[in-house]
DNA sequence: GCATTAACCACAG
DNA sequence: CTGTGGTTAATGC
């Protein structure tokens, strides 16, 4: 077995409150793999045998709905995925592909349990990112209710160039029919929007290429809706 | 009525 | 897959 959680760079906050032993132990029951782009990392609907944690790379998380298939958020490095469906149900509830070429750890499901009934510090991290996870649902579920076209996608690029990327140019990684359904709306919708912040040059767009020119006026679409 | 917004459709590249 | 234009439906002056 590999001895990498002892010496992984990029633990969670969770990981972080592990002892030494209880890194051994995650490392005795924990595989990394890396996924390429376009990659399936969870199918909806599998049998949940495993948690995953991003170690690197990007990956967006999907489900079916009645009509189509809906991109509900875009996952960085140090996310946890999966763990909903571990406790309660014990099928996947949505679907993971890797957005770029991703490293992925995967621990197996009995093992990570046994790790919170050990260890209160880390279950009560992993409350804590649950929790955070949860209100960010909350928010983007307001804001994609009621912010018009261009403020979702004002808020979306600011996401990408804040959250992700850190970078006010970046390549956006999705179809303009998955950021459509990120945003709640269509592809032609999503397409429409991109050209009108561009001709208020907001930004600059060629193909998946952005780039943020006022970032001000961005924000505010973003806030005003 | 008239304007705005966004979905739906079809066709071109 | 993407961009565009026409059409349609809903909503608000």
């Amino acid at each position: 077995m590999n001895r990498k959680c002892t010496h992984c760079q990029i633990k969670s906050a969770a990981a972080k409150t592990l002892t030494s032993e209880e890194l051994i132990f995650l490392e005795d029951h924990c595989s990394e793999r890396v996924y390429s782009k376009g990659e399936l990392i969870i199918k909806e609907g599998n049998l949940s045998t495993h948690v995953v944690f991003i170690k690197s790379g990007l990956v967006k998380i999907h489900m079916q709905g009645p009509r189509y298939e809906q991109v509900l958020k875009v996952a960085p490095a140090g996310s946890y995925l999966g763990i909903q469906s571990m406790l309660s149900k014990q099928t996947h509830q949505y679907s993971a592909t890797a957005l770029l070429g991703t490293t992925i750890c995967h621990i197996d499901t009995y093992s990570f349990q046994q790790l919170i009934r050990r260890n209160a510090d880390f279950a009560n991290q992993l409350i804590v990112y649950l929790c955070e996870d949860e209100l960010n649902y909350f928010r983007r579920f307001v804001s994609q209710s009621q912010k018009q076209i261009n403020g979702k996608l004002a808020a979306t690029i600011l996401f990408f160039a804040d959250e992700i990327f850190r970078q006010d140019r970046f390549e956006l990684p999705l179809t303009r029919k998955d950021l459509g359904t990120l945003l709640c709306t269509t592809r032609e919708s999503a397409t429409r929007s991109i050209k009108e912040l561009s001709d208020l040059g907001l930004i600059q767009v060629k193909k998946s290429n952005f780039n943020i020119k006022n970032r001000k006026l961005l924000q505010t679409i973003s806030n005003n809706g």
